[in-house]
DNA sequence: AGTGATAGAGAAAACGTTTTACATGCCCGA
DNA sequence: TCGGGCATGTAAAACGTTTTCTCTATCACT
């Protein structure tokens, strides 16, 4: 049997609003004295407030909504723990949905969300969220941050990485050591991230004069064996090319066995770089250079930025949260003879 | 503003008690042309039950709370989507608690839980629970499942790997090879998994009339950068050993560089074995021989499990429920000369 | 003494469901 | 014709909070 608010209350003598006032530390309206008698019967009796039925009247459930693709890429668990971290710092829970890049299984999470009243969500990789789904989401007004998604409504706030200019940054580095022929190994080929790196990829390009050859750019869709096969057919097609560009680290792991398996050695006779620093990378033989996504941060941000919304304080957010991302220079390239 | 039962009722021109029981497919009480009406209307306004309300009178959220020590850890990620795949089979959703192995955040995640009124909880390496704690979840009758964890309670129902057989079975590997002076890499001292581990070693070593060194046995609290050092402590003690066992691939990647370093050749010089078999760990060089555990069908059985005593589905279950490891033999172990 | 302000407290409504108990109408068998 | 049972439906209580409104006592000021 649970004891509740109104068991408190006739233990301490008092009225149900006076031990919700106690709890809520609401300054005003109960005595020191009250207020200590209270908490003491409080403490005394375990008391737990019933978060739903608090909810019921608040509308609110202190629980954020994360939606992500698939938490067993490595690039999301330092992502997850930003957000856990500074939820609970808040005072808040994360409810961990996957939605796997697929538009209903996604909007089942949603729809849940929606249903238990979450105080926000964080939204990473909106890429195949349906229009229909997204006006519900805007119509039941829920406080939604967008991580490196596409911006679909210029009202809405979005967390990304400067995608772009990473790219064309580390291709210029390739152009430094001497690269000339660069491939290029994208993601799920109409995925945000992908669609921006390729920009950076063309726009470099043409900054520096090289052409564009597309029997050079391929796609692994993010995950290792996919990209193995692809650069395996990308060997096949027998155009040299120095260097590869690869758009997430498991996916140069990839990258790297297909090239092992051909007996090409990294990085004397091929360079590699891969985006986002998963924790590993650094570990792989050849220590991985690659771009650093500052997933725990982003995590820490797109936070702090939802529960920014939840409880009002919009004066210093912007719409486009722009995170910084670094070159982080190890083994797996060198200078081309 | 949220369109709620009473509209849905009002608008079919029925009561709200009949909308709930075609809501909640209620065999009876509403014949099959009012059911129709009624979702014609539901769907027409895209109405959705609120989860809140609901709760407050059944007294379950559909939520299952999992508690773990470290998403970051990669053994996890696997894990939760086990548990988060199933769950959400069951239309149950999952929130995401970090305890980091203190018993104080672990506190805070569950009060949450209890004041949300979660359906169940899946507690993983309850390894610093307080009695306190413990009394508490009991008397509140949360359904749980503990995970490697050590036995705490010949109540609650446990998920494990038998890591004394897992360990046992390396050993005589690793004996079979040729290997007498075995170092062993714990992680955290006092914790269930590195406890069981360890007698496991004593055990085989028993058994193959192995004595004991002490000096072989070093801890690394199951984090790569703690088993660098761990492991350059125990080279600088300059005790033998050609084989070593490390209670996690991440610290087995720690040993290997820490062997890096001194140049020090795997598995020419020393052989190294890890347990989980992360994803990682056939894509390291040389490829990692481990111990397998089943993560992803961990994480299913125990919201399997949980799932099945929320909806009092008893019969079938055991208090301790073991899953088999694998011996993953791969390319860090190599003959003795 | 009279007035108003204020601090402390409580009663009751509201939140949106599920569930229990009851009502109505109809059919069927005796 | 009556009564029993079933199908369909409704009214109202209950869940445990927060919040609004109201009341009372006290105090300060005229």
């Amino acid at each position: 049997m649970k004891i509740t608010i109104t068991d408190i209350a006739s233990l301490a003598g008092v009225s149900i609003t006076t031990v919700s006032r106690v709890i809520n530390n609401k300054s005003k309206g109960v005595s020191e004295t009250t207020r200590q008698k209270v908490w003491r019967v409080i403490e005394e009796n375990n008391y737990q407030p019933n978060a739903i039925a608090r909810g019921l009247v608040t509308k609110s459930s202190k629980i954020i909504g994360l939606l992500l693709p698939d938490i067993t890429n490595p690039y999301y668990p330092q992502f997850s723990k930003g957000i856990e971290d500074t939820a609970t710092r808040h005072n808040y829970n994360v409810i961990l949905c996957e939605g796997g890049n697929d538009p209903s299984k996604e909007k089942v999470h949603l729809d849940f969300m929606t249903e238990h009243y979450v105080s926000g969500v964080v939204y990473s990789n909106a890429d195949v969220i349906s229009d229909e789904t997204l006006e519900q989401m805007k119509k039941k007004e829920m406080k939604t941050v967008f991580v490196d998604s596409k911006i679909i409504d210029d009202q809405a706030i979005n967390i990304h990485v400067d995608n772009h200019k990473a790219i064309e940054e580390v291709m210029h580095y390739l152009y430094s050591r001497g690269h000339r022929k660069i491939a290029f190994l994208g993601g799920i080929k109409d995925s945000y991230s992908t669609a921006t790196r390729f920009e950076g990829y063309l726009k470099a390009l043409d900054d520096l004069f090289i052409p564009f050859d597309q029997r050079l750019v391929v796609y692994g869709d993010f995950v290792l064996e996919k990209a193995r096969v692809a650069v395996r057919q990308l060997l096949d097609k027998q155009v040299p090319f120095s260097a590869i560009i690869c758009c997430n680290d498991m996916m140069a792991v990839g990258a790297y066995e297909a090239f092992n398996e051909r007996q090409i050695k990294i990085p004397e006779q091929i360079s590699v770089v891969g985006f986002d620093d998963i924790y590993m990378s650094k570990h792989l033989t050849p220590r991985l250079t690659t771009i650093k996504q500052p997933a725990y941060e982003m995590g820490q941000k797109s936070a702090e930025t939802v529960i920014a919304m939840i409880e009002g304080r919009l004066e210093g957010i912007k719409k486009n949260i722009i995170l910084d991302t670094e070159l982080m220079i190890r083994d797996s390239v060198a200078d081309i003879q």
